[in-house]
DNA sequence: TTGTAAGCGTTATCAT
DNA sequence: ATGATAACGCTTACAA
């Protein structure tokens, strides 16, 4: 609330012209003769005057901002998509808001809130339900969801899971580890649902048996850790071990990591482990992590100009954007480690 | 922008009522009758209204809304202040909005432009010039500085670094490392520059020889790797090694450690190396890395109280809050580790 | 208790 | 090329 700053009409007053021309003036646009151009360009120098973005935004019934919505800030997932959006924004010259839902219900209303301060909405993975997304559409305000099945009229980005899962898998079964299980929670968040759903697929398609269920876990390196020590140390006592870990995210990964190595596990040798995003840990631990590198920061940027397109283009048909991902082998899954990375 | 929601007319219009009563019952502020109220929620509910942020800051004179200013988002560092500040901004309802300068000039115009759009701005580091963060200060717009020397009317939050950098390299002095290289660029950051006084401090107070002038590298883990390999290289052929690297953050530590390797020296018992911050990465390397913790996600969310402070309850002295940090002793600098750390 | 009306600082439509 | 002036959707005295 910058309290006394210059308006238009100061402006208008001190260069003795009205405020319809100071208008013009700031704005670069309409007819204005050059003497009077320059006289009032003088004023506005000399006053520092700034338009308020808050009575253009009632004027001119837009807001030069966008907003994205996700669930919670920590960890290196959501920081980089945002990253990606960010940075877009900024090119675009777009103010940037932004809302963590914090897994509290009350979400709805900040949500409704934050659209009624944006052009356009990016909301990742099921941090609203889809009756709201739904809502926001019919409000005419562009929406584009991530990592989330379409909804409605909202664009949507996506990274590929499917395939990338069955080559995983693959990859895994080609390093002769027949029994795997898979770490994570499908119900979670699309994104694992995908995943889970392309690791049956590879059994199924291989003629396999159907896989254990998942070892449900949250995305977290904590939760990941206590979900494998649990299922590790009963496997030790008398029960059987998987031969590999597919877990649902790195976090998960490094949980489980960490809890084979509390129990005295050789990893990859007694127990494989692999990943998914290829955070930058990922690179830097031992045994460094086999994963699918997910183009987290593309994600973030490619949402922002489907934003852009929309609020500015004015495109309306819903665009619907696969991004590509890329199996990295390092040295969990039972490779060699092939990069250049510590130890 | 929701085109065609509905405004306080239509509820007005439909309640029977005039405007400033469907405002006062919207706001559960001013008296009213219950039976008006109930009229007026109902009308409410029914058309779904909600008030428009824009039209009532432009009234009010205010935004609900603070907004903080960083230089990138790259990396755990900024990221987890953002956590730490969105968290608690969350708490007092208020929207938040990010700016990253991206090192671009026309920066200072973006952040003018933040400032037309919030009630209260936190800036990061050396983001944007003393002159400007004046200036907003005389726009009466509170603002707190993070991690930078105080201005004028500002508030400060910082996190301690003169002192912990003595303890530290006391500690390595402890270890018999009597040669120890500063890795790092002072005159980038006032952390940085912090961090170094107390380097040079340490080594004053035990009666030592003045250190080499820091090698210089940015905050990166590549330009922390590009710098020591080059001085290790060197080094190597001729030259003589330091018995230590302090480096200014975690990330130039992770470099310095994978240049180490490398180069096929060991670590600690070659090469010492320490960081700064605590990122989670660094408990997950091999060798753990020793680290001076800093509470990243507080730094966040005191600026945020700070904030609220001004704006809610009108503070108007300015505060200065200083972070106590502690020292995590692990394994590169010649500890045993002392964590169930991986490895 | 409720309504009227004057802002808030712009944009945008008409006249001139 | 410029100026009045009506929106934009709300808050807030001030009246009634």
């Amino acid at each position: 609330v910058p309290k006394g700053s210059a308006t238009i009409y100061h402006v208008a007053r001190h260069a003795g012209v009205s405020i319809a021309t100071v208008s013009r003036v700031q704005r670069g646009d309409g007819p204005v003769a050059d003497k009077t151009r320059a006289k009032v360009a003088h004023s506005i120098k000399t006053l520092g005057y700034r338009p308020s973005p808050n009575a253009r935004s009632l004027a001119a019934n837009r807001h030069e901002a966008s907003g994205i919505v996700f669930p919670d800030l920590s960890g290196p997932y959501y920081s980089e998509v945002i990253y990606g959006f960010e940075r877009e924004a900024f090119e675009a010259r777009q103010s940037v808001l932004i809302l963590g839902t914090h897994a509290r219900d009350g979400a709805d209303d900040l949500v409704l809130d934050l659209a009624g301060r944006v052009d356009g909405l990016v909301i990742m993975g099921r941090t609203v339900p889809d009756r709201l997304v739904a809502q926001l559409g019919q409000m005419k305000m562009p929406v584009v969801v991530l990592a989330r099945p379409a909804v409605d009229g909202a664009d949507t980005v996506r990274a590929e899971n499917h395939d990338s899962a069955i080559e995983l898998v693959n990859h895994m079964f080609g390093h002769g580890l027949g029994d795997l299980l898979f770490v994570g929670d499908p119900d979670a968040s699309p994104d694992v649902a995908e995943r889970w759903a392309g690791f049956l697929d590879a059994h199924r398609r291989t003629g396999r048996p159907r896989p254990a269920s998942p070892l449900v876990s949250d995305l977290t390196e904590g939760g990941g850790r206590t979900a494998v020590r649990a299922r590790v140390s009963t496997g030790l006592k008398g029960g059987t071990l998987p031969a590999g870990l597919v877990c649902a995210n790195d976090e998960i990964a490094l949980g489980a990591l960490r809890a084979a190595h509390e129990l005295g596990i050789q990893v990859p040798g007694q127990l494989a482990i692999t990943g998914w995003d290829d955070i930058p840990v990922a690179a830097l631990v031992s045994p460094t992590l086999t994963t699918i590198r997910q183009p987290m920061r593309e994600l973030g940027s490619t949402a922002a100009v489907l934003l852009a397109e929309r609020i500015s283009a004015g495109r309306r048909e819903p665009r619907h954007v696969l991004l590509p991902t890329s199996l990295v082998l390092r040295a969990s899954c039972g490779c060699q480690a092939i990069e250049g990375e510590i130890s």
